[in-house]
DNA sequence: GGCTTGTTGCGACTCAGTCTCGATAAATGG
DNA sequence: CCATTTATCGAGACTGAGTCGCAACAAGCC
């Protein structure tokens, strides 16, 4: 969803070091598909004896994660998970099947917001949607099954 | 948010037993404001010498989500916490000020959804919105104080 | 009152995520 | 290049939420 490039660069950008795991985590969360989850990327990381340490894979998401390069996701299962994706504000549609996300814009959303802002008297800061389903792909090969 | 009557009745009308432990969770939970986590609970109930079990409360707590009686929110910090709730569908818009919740109805966002499924060719079977800001109480504080 | 079976609590356990701290190595500037 | 500064890393101990297995208990029911 994002490049590992991107991940490079907008790090840099923002004057954080260039340094072998910061490229080693780019690397492994560009050829990610779907959500993932940091042990995800441990396991990945050793496979590919890349080797990061365990420390570094949650900073790491930390720190990605306040540039908007990735996006936690809280699992209906209670995991917390990470989707990569555009540095701006949006949700994501996760396909329960085969894990993919796909982005989803605002849109009328913003409107639903201000109107329930106004209501309530709520000063509302921030928000998040998560949105759980089939995709496609996985509705077809569902359907086979059955 | 929801009186404890109503969660002992819900929970004989779906034919579980009415346990002390259980009738202790529903006195517990009424008299909670804003969202709680179930460390609170424990706190709570041992403070009172109710002393319930650390394993109860959590399996009391994921019975009661089963039954809508309780709905679990992540908080932006990956804190899993819950609040108290009218058995239905809605979302809820907590003050980060005072932890206190209100319900939102689902209204132009159940439209907003639909089209969006429509959009992406995903079937959507579940999502989660959760709102965060200040309410009116915890802003007039808050422009006091600065 | 007895039986059946759902429920409880203890305590051991797992596992995600954090913390500390000495070692390492980017960036920068001469 | 080399030296300096300081961000970052990794290992491993640690914490704390949540789970599990199991023997004891007690609702609900006749
Ligand atoms: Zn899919
Ligand atoms: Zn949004
Ligand atoms: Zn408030
Ligand atoms: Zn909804």
């Amino acid at each position: 969803m994002v490049a590992g490039d991107t991940i490079v660069s907008t790090l840099q950008r923002h004057g954080y070091r260039i340094t072998a795991p910061r490229r080693g985590m780019a690397r492994l969360i560009a050829e990610r598909q779907g959500h993932f989850t940091a042990e995800d990327l441990l396991r990945a990381s050793r496979r590919q004896r890349a080797g990061l340490g365990r420390a570094t894979v949650f900073r790491s998401l930390e720190l990605l994660a306040s540039l908007d390069l990735v996006e936690r996701v809280d699992l209906p299962s209670g995991e917390h998970a990470y989707v990569s994706c555009e540095p701006a504000h949006h949700h994501h549609l996760v396909c329960s099947g085969c894990g993919r996300a796909v982005g989803v814009e605002e849109g009328d959303l913003d409107a639903a917001l201000r109107e329930i802002g106004r209501r309530t008297g709520y000063q509302i800061d921030s928000h998040r949607l998560e949105l759980f389903g089939l995709c496609a792909t996985c509705q077809r090969a569902d359907s086979k099954v059955n």
